[in-house]
DNA sequence: GTCTATAGGGTGATAGAC
DNA sequence: GTCTATCACCCTATAGAC
């Protein structure tokens, strides 16, 4: 038997918000299928909006506190510790549960879908987050310049980002050529693309600030 | 003057779709931007999902057809030259008009929006797309494993996508640092960034097929 | 805390006049 | 081709009983 009504809110919003689309459930599908009376999503969240942030909060704050925990407890790292530490906890998090793989699509959408998906408490850890990845990969490039340093971790995120939002694509492109459920794999391969970009030489024009 | 009703559906459509997202949009909206009439929709088109994919066919036939025209003028390219043929159509599509900004937010959740955005012919034109630009480069690497070059090309995609769809983020981030109205400088950072990730070495005992 | 009932309004699609 | 009018349904948010 799942917990509370507020815990079966969230994993049933979680679940239907990931595979449907936030718009296109509507509040009476989502407590119809958490079992839970329709009022009840006004009663423990104040409105729709403040339950797709809860989801978000619930699911990303983890992630974004073992990022700043991994990082920091690295010591002139290389760049492939640093994209490790960024990457592994979403990674590891989106791949554990048996539900991960709906999950990630919400997740993968976060910095594109329209109306402000990353908002509050969310949005500022993930700000806080990026601040301090850009510092440590500058220190660990120093010869790139910082507009370049911006560019390449925004690459590095749309490479996480579209893992996670579009698995199928790979999946329909690959046909059973790729192994998608190896946490370990999925990160090597990312690790070695991104820090080989990361690297690039070129760009050291860039205009920067 | 605008030129006749169903245009300007589909200039209202995308314009609209890309700023709020598809579910948000609707039918009455649309049409009350357009300054056309509620049942125009049904008439010119079946539905809203066909809408939907008129949108996208106008804005993306274009994109790939240069796509294959740019790859197929090429011999013995280079990744630089070959990802070049992939990004140049759709940068220089989505920045040359005034309304690009908000059309690449369409365009970069075309991968991850549920609901299967990505149907009909412009799913058919892209698979096409995606396969000759994989044989190109697996051409162009031949000491990359097939499996390997299917994640980079994945890797090279989401690049293009969150570059198109997290604009906003980037601009945040940089606070000014950064010139996202130069096409030229956003294909650099781009080619420069993903080459480099493609010619990666490692993973040469990925499972391959 | 949880429920029922409903207010008040928006939605996609269509029939039929012009 | 374009319009009006309307159907049948869905939506979020809330008031008030239990």
């Amino acid at each position: 038997m799942p917990t509370d009504t507020k815990e079966r809110l969230l994993d049933s919003a979680e679940l239907l918000f990931s595979s449907q689309g936030i718009a296109n459930t509507s509040l009476r599908s989502l407590t119809e299928h958490a079992k839970v009376n329709l009022a009840a999503v006004n009663y423990h969240f104040q409105s729709k909006d403040a339950l797709v942030q809860a989801v978000l909060f619930r699911r990303m704050n983890p992630i974004n506190q073992r990022r700043l925990e991994l990082l920091s407890a690295l010591q002139n790292p290389t760049v492939e510790q640093i994209l490790d530490a960024f990457y592994r906890p979403a990674v590891e998090a989106v791949l554990a549960g048996p539900e991960g793989r709906t999950v990630a699509r919400l997740i993968g959408r976060l910095y594109s879908e329209p109306g402000d998906l990353l908002a509050g408490q969310v949005r500022a850890l993930m700000a806080e987050v990026i601040r301090l990845f850009v510092e440590s990969i500058q220190r660990a490039l120093p010869g790139v310049p910082p507009a370049t340093v911006l560019w390449r971790l925004h690459f590095c995120i749309g490479i996480l980002a579209h893992t996670f939002g579009a698995m199928q694509l790979i999946e329909g492109m690959a046909r059973g050529r790729i192994a998608y459920d190896d946490p370990e794999a999925i990160l090597r391969q990312m690790i070695t693309f991104a820090s080989a970009g990361l690297r690039a030489e070129g760009e050291s024009t860039c205009a920067a600030s």
